[in-house]
DNA sequence: AAGTCGGGGCT
DNA sequence: AGCCCAGACTT
């Protein structure tokens, strides 16, 4: 364990004298029951849509004892609107848990209010250093920010690996006195100052030493979500060529990818009924895969390259109307994808060869 | 490690 | 129209 950062901790707590908030509902008076039912709430839940929540529910449940006797019904009804609905269950159960098992005192450990309903490592580590004097850290999203940007971690905070690590700066950050100050001037500092996407570095008390705002880009912390990966899709194209070096085009569907397009036809299942309006062809070779990228899936490519079978001529069949012939010695008249213009263009040297 | 829960605010 | 939010819990 490194030493305590008393440089970080004594800015943020001399912010927090300065400018922290200290007018908020739950801070007067500052209750570990309050500060428990307002912490609560306000997991994934910003503070300006929380505060009348939290009147309502103080003014209904003014001590633990209301809350644990009250009908599960009630509690839930004076959630509506807030979203997340468990942690009201969650509230309800744990509240009859301190007034039973601990006679309406909260337990004073991190450890004990992390096994009540509802209560994880960061919500634990709040109520004890707001409401107890306990030093302990905490690791909401706001706190995750101004740590990501402080320190510019690398990394989405999402995965355990990140939030191991930022558990642990987190720790050796926590002042071992005045926690509670500090816990409620870090929340202040990532709701305010350092912001999501409009952070305040010009007066932000942390700017001389954050590497986020000496990157230049403060905004790139923390990491975001990386994309989900993309699938893969695969499909084969025919290249059809008949004697007079024409390739077969079709026209896909109006609707779906590369619509109205004209592209190579796509290999069917042999199984597939007649949805083969395409001649016949025999396979002469397959071309290396190469792989094109969609916005949302990449699609691997097999060329395919096909002789017309002239048995197609003389039972005189006749192309269908989203099929065309292509004379690869003149330019192409219609639209079509990225991907058929570099199969063209094979093509062409293929046969100039 | 990934999915689930939710309404509201912000771009 | 996504993305994110004072996360915790289940699978």
């Amino acid at each position: 364990m490194t030493k305590k950062d008393a440089n970080f901790s004594q800015t943020v707590l001399h912010w927090f004298d300065d400018h922290g908030r200290k007018d908020l509902p739950w801070q007067n008076p500052i209750t570990p029951y309050r500060v428990w039912v307002s912490e609560v709430m306000l997991q994934q839940t910003q503070v300006k849509t929380v505060i009348p929540y939290f009147e309502k529910f103080m003014a209904e449940f003014p001590t633990v004892f209301d809350l644990a006797n009250a009908e599960q019904d009630l509690v839930l009804n004076l959630w509506t609107g807030l979203g997340y609905y468990a942690r009201a269950r969650n509230l309800h159960k744990a509240a009859k848990i301190v007034a039973e098992k601990y006679q309406g005192d909260f337990p004073q450990s991190v450890e004990a209010l992390n096994d009540l309903p509802g209560i994880g490592r960061s919500t634990a580590g709040a109520i004890a250093s707001i409401s107890m004097g306990i030093s302990a850290p905490i690791l909401d999203g706001n706190v995750k920010r101004v740590l990501t940007r402080f320190y510019a971690v690398e990394g989405w905070p999402g995965t355990s690996h990140v939030e191991k690590a930022l558990w642990q700066i987190a720790e050796q950050n926590t002042p071992s006195t005045r926690t509670g100050h500090y816990t409620q001037s870090m929340m202040d500092l990532g709701a305010t100052l350092c912001s999501r996407s409009k952070p305040a570095c010009g007066i932000c008390p942390l700017q001389p030493e954050c590497q986020g705002y000496k990157s230049g880009k403060p905004t790139d912390f923390p990491h975001s979500k990386p994309k989900k990966e993309k699938p893969v899709k695969k499909v084969r194209f025919l290249m059809i060529t008949d004697t007079k070096g024409q390739l077969l085009l079709e026209q896909r569907p109006a609707s779906g990818i590369w619509g109205s397009l004209y592209c190579l036809p796509e290999e069917t299942p042999t199984t597939n009924q007649s949805q083969s309006v395409i001649p016949d062809y025999i396979i002469r070779e397959e071309w290396p895969l190469f792989r094109h990228t969609f916005s949302h899936y990449h699609l691997d490519i097999v060329p395919v390259l096909c002789e017309l079978v002239d048995t197609n001529k003389a039972v005189g069949i006749m192309e269908p109307a989203n099929q065309l012939w292509h004379n690869l010695q003149k330019p192409l008249e219609v639209g079509t994808a990225a991907p058929m213009v570099t199969l063209i263009d094979q093509l062409k040297r293929y046969f100039q060869q």
